[in-house]
DNA sequence: CGCGGATAGATTGTCGACAATATGACATCT
DNA sequence: AGATGTCATATTGTCGACAATCTATCCGCG
């Protein structure tokens, strides 16, 4: 690993470098958003052409995000067979969690050996954040910085595949939490509280301390998650012909133009 | 997860999904064994129409193969700028090792808890192979057989995304094994003995010894890895121009047809 | 009346051509 | 001479058409 005069410079000015977006980026977050707020619902079909035409674009950059989805869990790509929307089954949550467990474990051990100051200040903003949107009962807000407040721990661990592995269980996450907070409207839970003790904890360096209050801190959403939680939303039946001629337009929020 | 007849068929009869094999993965497995074995040398520029007229496909199936390998890590991917193969910087081997680490102690406990005793065949068959391979002084066979037991491991494990994040460290770690076989040719270490020690262990279901195997398996292959490992193979600088003008064509395994 | 095989339709996989973009060399200006 | 702006070239991103494959329906048969 080298260190070149860029990387210098570009460490000094905390610049983090500028995203190249292609059309199959734009088409796999239009995807994921429909995805993870319910407009697509679980075991619908996603096909090509129907995605294609209503977002103006050709097939291949919808393939290439049906590939990255795939990636993520969100849908189950089969040969000549499509893409299809994933469930929420009791199993997945188990499954994301029992996961998410063991590589945040991780990620807080990193994070806390190469925090840089800049690092702390950014974690303890979004968690000082986090009590507005829970009394401006914004389920959507709550769920969006309860996961950056985690991707960021995961930044701060400074560890490209271990972020990768938490890719693929990003989405899931805020899907599961924004399903429970619209459903259940109480949804300002002890989260936010934990997430400051964590940042303080970690700028301690108390490293087994932190640990434990991140398992701690897992165990509690992921008991809040399954607490009544019976199987919802599964509509692998009712996936039917849909009502409008381009109904996919306005689910994928207007392809105007 | 509802359990349908066709499952509880397939688990009965120990039955294996038959993989749908598109020319996108035999373009990925080609590439995937030339990368691993050396011949595409780190940083070398990977052009997709080199590959494709190499391999007598069109890009399509180069492009998704692209993204399988930047998936697992073995090539980096920018926008426009296309594939390149990956370094085995000692950071690399670090960052797979820690991580492996994590994930491989939750497949060990759930393969405990889960696995059948065919599952458990299986792993003693694999684990008594290794010798013979280590007799023969086969390094590729070694390292194939040291994957795959660890592979199954992870199988046992019954949990998708696991395997998952297990896929993406999976080559790494092949390219890490071969190239300090070939390297060291008195490779046959004590890796196989643990091998047969942890099926036992597993089958005994004593799951805390197990963890206490695998993390002091891990941590040996990982110093065993570090030694002598001096940075090797950062070809990055001469990767220039090839001989001949498709010398691809060999590379990848002879295109005739 | 249930079962197996052929067939039609729909959907994905692959292809080659074109458009958009990044890169590096070159010319120009200070 | 050094830096900056411009342009040609190579390479990837996107497109629409065609081929291969899967699914579901229908028909004949036991």
């Amino acid at each position: 690993m080298t260190s070149t005069v860029s990387d210098d410079f570009r460490e000094a000015a905390a610049l983090t470098a500028v995203p190249h977006r292609v059309l199959s980026d734009e088409v796999a977050d239009r995807l994921r958003e429909a995805i993870v707020t319910g407009r697509f619902k679980p075991g619908q079909h996603l096909r090509e052409a129907e995605i294609s035409q209503a977002l103006q674009v050709s097939r291949s950059p919808v393939r290439d995000a049906f590939a990255q989805l795939g990636h993520e869990g969100l849908v189950a790509i089969r040969s000549h067979r499509g893409a299809i929307v994933v469930g929420l089954t009791a199993q997945d949550v188990e499954e994301v969690y029992s996961l998410r467990a063991s590589l945040e474990s991780l990620a807080v051990r990193l994070a806390i050996a190469r925090a840089t100051s800049e690092d702390l200040s950014r974690l303890r903003d979004l968690a000082s954040r986090m009590p507005e949107a829970a009394a401006r009962l914004s389920p959507r807000e709550y769920a969006e910085l309860d996961v950056r407040f985690h991707d960021l721990v995961y930044q701060t661990a400074r560890h490209d595949r271990l972020y990768s592995c938490w890719t693929m269980l990003r989405s899931h996450i805020f899907r599961f939490l924004l399903t429970r907070n619209l459903v259940n409207p109480d949804f300002s839970e002890v989260g936010h509280r934990e997430h400051a003790e964590l940042v303080e904890t970690m700028a301690a360096h108390d490293t087994e301390r932190a640990l434990e209050m991140i398992r701690a801190h897992l165990e509690g959403a992921y008991a809040r998650l399954i607490k009544g939680y019976v199987e919802p939303l599964d509509h692998r039946a009712d996936a039917g012909p849909r009502g409008s001629e381009d109904g996919l337009t306005e689910e994928l929020g207007g392809g105007r133009e």
